[in-house]
DNA sequence: AATGAATGAGATTTCATTCAT
DNA sequence: AATGAATGAAATCTCATTCAT
């Protein structure tokens, strides 16, 4: 039962190398760019190895994907627990977004990729839903505004932030030259706009940009 | 020169039929499954001949896209000039986007999947400049607060809502299964936020959902 | 000792049980379409095993022809001493391989299919031995005609036969289809021939078919 | 229109060009161990275009056998054609496969592989149909026996000779070591049996062999 | 311009066979 | 001995793109 169990661990092992074998090569040429035999080169295996552990290119681009998740969903968490307020908690969340982008561009356009395709299921990593946490918890700690729907907003600010950030990555240069603006500066604003959207307190008609934390 | 211009002319006809063609086909079984061959066979031409026209099946995804984008472009417009003030014309383009969506939804999803490449330049029909001018219209006749910075803001809406919408699109039946909440319900939902965001006078902790035009 | 003796007792079953398994699967799907895996899995083993007996699948299915060689050179033997004459006999063993070749069609096939192979030494089971023995017995006895050569004619017998009922077993339909013959007919006719050609006393020019037995 | 025909010219001389490669090919390393990136190098055509002209490894078989076929075609009408007699036109034909054989050792191998699937229809180029012919002419012409079903008879000799043929083929060496014949005295010897099978005149006990022309 | 054959590159599949445990 | 993962070699398929006519 020992070496059942050893060989599990093998293969999860070796399933492990072939993905990040993939996830190098994908992230160095690109989806499209990448053959299996370059992932087998890598990997130090056949290309009929590969295809032991995986179905096809796309379910190893998946995988890859599945990574990026895993980190980014780490770091929400982090930034949950960092934090004291629901308001804070969901501002970290915002802010560990945006630096996951930064930081992790590969895993973010790799992510992005895979943002093509329908979903069937909200998968319990969902960012959606320590969002929706993050915001309970402040409706219920006063630091969010009482009137919002916990449950849509945290759906609206998943697809609006990735859309922000998104259409930042894609245009930055094109905003940068037709706008004179600068890139960061959009993400900026946009933590603002979030924060007055949530805030229990903020006064309605107030506040020019970076007058407070973002 | 009579000859030339009516060379010129069925060149351009033809072209379109082949656009007409592909975008059928695009349409029906999606882009990676489409095949030049398919879209040779549905315009009544050989396979070299659409490589007469079109450089690429990628280039060939551009200009269906392009017709989605004139169709939309044109959506804007209209809802820009229908509307009085700027607030009603920015919260009427919202609205003919979520048309848009809704109605157009083929020509929605290859906007989405163009909108996955990086840009070079923000074309004259983006739709991010007809944001501007209506923001700074609002901003100007007082329908909008003082405090936005229209390029930022448009540039914003546009990312943001194209994201609200995609996600919206992709999980909807995800969802609707998690959360038993109606896909509508989110698009309602974040176009009065939106409102609140650029709204001149929205009192600062009031309005529940649907109590006004959305 | 006796622990060895268990231990090859063992072994042989096991190699016997592989052969049965394989055998009913190449019956079934035809050699090519037989893999290693189906025999192992229906011998509730793994493919390694199977390596343990056999060095090849072709060794297999050589192990599989055994099978069929020696229920032919039982029915062969039992066709020789169950006749008396050498002509008697030589017609029985004709009768014995028509049979085979219509109640064990599976074997016959894949004796077929290994006949292809070159051979280097006439094992001592090949039936072209038992054929001379019978022929030089009917010379000596009067009843086979005293100027055939024993060796060859056994050799062209077995030879010609094989060719024979391999023709009427892939062509029979055809044959049918296009000469409105009946495949049987044909073996019938064969015989007859044979008899002639073998038999002492046959007048040059006489006898329809189905004179006599055959 | 000439065009098409010679489009069509073109494609007929292609495909025919990847038989000779193909040919070329099984010939030098047998059917298995050739690849089908070796038969498009020959060709000095790409392996996709391989498949443009044949669906599969087996279909190429097939057609460099048809290519053996029309060569033992051939051979049998112009052995047809020089012979007087019904018999002398028969012995003929006979004389024609064995040398087939002999100086066709590749295709004769080639066809022996491809007479083990099953036959759907009797080809206008099947053997048994010239032999049919010969056959019949020879009882009108007195030369071969009138007792004889020239059907039955044309494709018993078709298929025994081919399995003398192949026998001898398989097991020369085996034989030679074994009973100490050369090979090629079981042809002659063969040809005796059915000079003896089909004649109108041999005597019932005469004739020794090489007695006459064989 | 139009055609459609040819290319070439890579994905996928399939297995017999080998090998480490 | 037994296992089953790994290998490696090909067959097959699929297409976007190019090219000769």
């Amino acid at each position: 039962m020992g070496t059942a169990e050893r060989r599990q661990r093998e293969k999860d092992w070796r399933r492990n190398e072939i993905v990040l074998a993939a996830e190098k090569i994908f992230f160095a040429k690109g989806f499209e760019n990448t053959t299996i035999e370059d992932i087998a080169s890598v990997a130090e295996l056949s290309k009929g190895t590969i295809y032991l552990y995986f179905d096809s290119k796309e379910q190893l681009h998946g995988a890859v994907v599945m990574r990026g998740v895993e980190i980014l969903s780490g770091m929400f968490h982090e930034a949950f627990e960092g934090a004291d307020t629901g308001l804070e908690k969901t501002k970290a969340i915002g802010a560990a977004y945006m630096r996951f982008f930064r930081e992790q561009e590969d895993y973010f356009d790799a992510l992005l990729r895979y943002e093509f395709h329908e979903v069937e299921k909200i998968g319990k990593h969902d960012p959606m839903l320590i969002l929706i946490d993050a915001l309970k918890i402040g409706i219920e700690d006063g630091s969010v505004r009482q009137d919002i729907d916990p449950v849509k907003m945290a759906i609206l600010l998943w697809g609006q932030t990735t859309g922000v950030v998104q259409n930042n990555h894609r245009k930055c240069k094109a905003i940068t030259d037709a706008f004179d603006i600068d890139c960061d500066e959009i993400i900026e604003y946009y933590m603002e706009q979030v924060k007055r959207m949530l805030a229990a307190d903020v006064p309605s008609g107030g506040g020019g940009a970076g007058s407070e934390d973002v």
